[in-house]
DNA sequence: GTCTATAAGGTGATAGAC
DNA sequence: GTCTATCACCTTATAGAC
């Protein structure tokens, strides 16, 4: 195990914390303690809780919300792109299960901190558009608004994650395994899905 | 305007308070001046800032939930029922689209909070499962888990509502105008979207 | 039932020693 | 850079008058 620096172990203390808790939810002292350090430290780096607060969200947009951009990226045929996305990205919500609801969440509670992130971040989606605009005038597949197909299949990759505890609860008497067993045929069903949607 | 009693009041304050700043975020004080009172009376009525939340959680979680089951009774064809059930349940979003986004958060910082209102709410879909695989059998639609359909749909009319902000933002350049249309449109885009995915 | 006043303990942030 | 001690304010909750 490398030794980590003090900047480094805060971080990475405030992102297991506000992920968890919110910022709202979350306390100074807990994310001191999860670091190892104390309070007083935490000031001496960040100036303030909003101050680590906007690193840590920073940090979790740019983990997510880019790569969706990427991924539609390559030469292959379409429907191979929105299977390898689907994959792509379920793992990745995989890996990170709270990282959605958390950014989600902050963004409701304050929707001003995307117009810094969109800017600095400069995400263009153009490239999306024209893909899926192209298909339509090739006749593959049938004439839907490109956001809204883009929209369709964050849906469904991201919607059962976010809302697991009532999906888990509800639909599968609280069973964890049959939610997982479902969790992982999604990534081929949901491309299949949406495959079967749009295919002329 | 009915003058409403104390009680009815607090709730009412509660319920504003509470969806939309979280558990954590929200202020007993606010809620009293809310509800045009002061803050002893909130612990006179409700013991404890807890004890109220629940109440609130409750209420926001009985208004949708159980209406999801109810939606798909009745004799109609099921596409028609399909469709039925967006609309209606869009159109109960779009009266109080903070509520879900609430629901789920509030879930996946304590889902214990399910537990109780299961037993309480006594919710079945056993009858959903079962006329989703009666069409199977009757070859009307591709084979899927049921709880898979149902996901798919709730997926395709919640999403595109908590994570507003950032469709909006990323999607339509910001312009609310564009979202709002869209929004209109899948209210029978997203039916016509799954009968297409789905139909054999 | 409703109010004012206040207790009791947290919470973000800073001062100052080392 | 890192710590202890502490400030100033906030927040839930209760006591007690009316």
């Amino acid at each position: 195990m490398i030794e980590k620096n003090t900047e480094e172990k805060i971080v990475q203390a405030a992102e297991k914390v506000f992920i968890e808790k919110g910022l709202a939810g979350a306390r100074m002292q807990e994310i001191a303690d999860e670091a190892g350090i104390n309070k007083a430290l935490l000031h001496y780096y960040y100036r303030s809780k909003e101050k680590l607060f906007e690193v840590v969200f920073k940090l979790a947009f740019k983990s997510f919300v880019p790569n969706l951009v990427k991924a539609f990226d390559g030469p292959e045929d379409f429907f191979t792109k929105i299977e390898r996305f689907v994959e792509t990205y379920l793992n990745l919500i995989e890996k990170n299960p709270h990282i959605p609801i958390f950014i989600i969440n902050e963004l409701s509670k304050n929707p001003n901190r995307l117009v810094s992130l969109i800017s600095y971040l400069n995400i263009d989606i153009q490239p999306i558009f024209d893909v899926i605009e192209e298909e339509i005038e090739k006749k593959t597949i049938k004439q839907i608004e490109p956001q809204e197909l883009i929209i369709n299949i964050l849906s469904l990759c991201v919607f059962p994650i976010v809302a697991k505890p009532m999906v888990q609860t509800i639909l599968f008497k609280g069973y964890e395994s049959e939610y997982n067993a479902l969790m992982k045929k999604r990534k081929s069903s949901i491309a299949q899905f949406v495959i079967s949607a749009i295919k002329n």
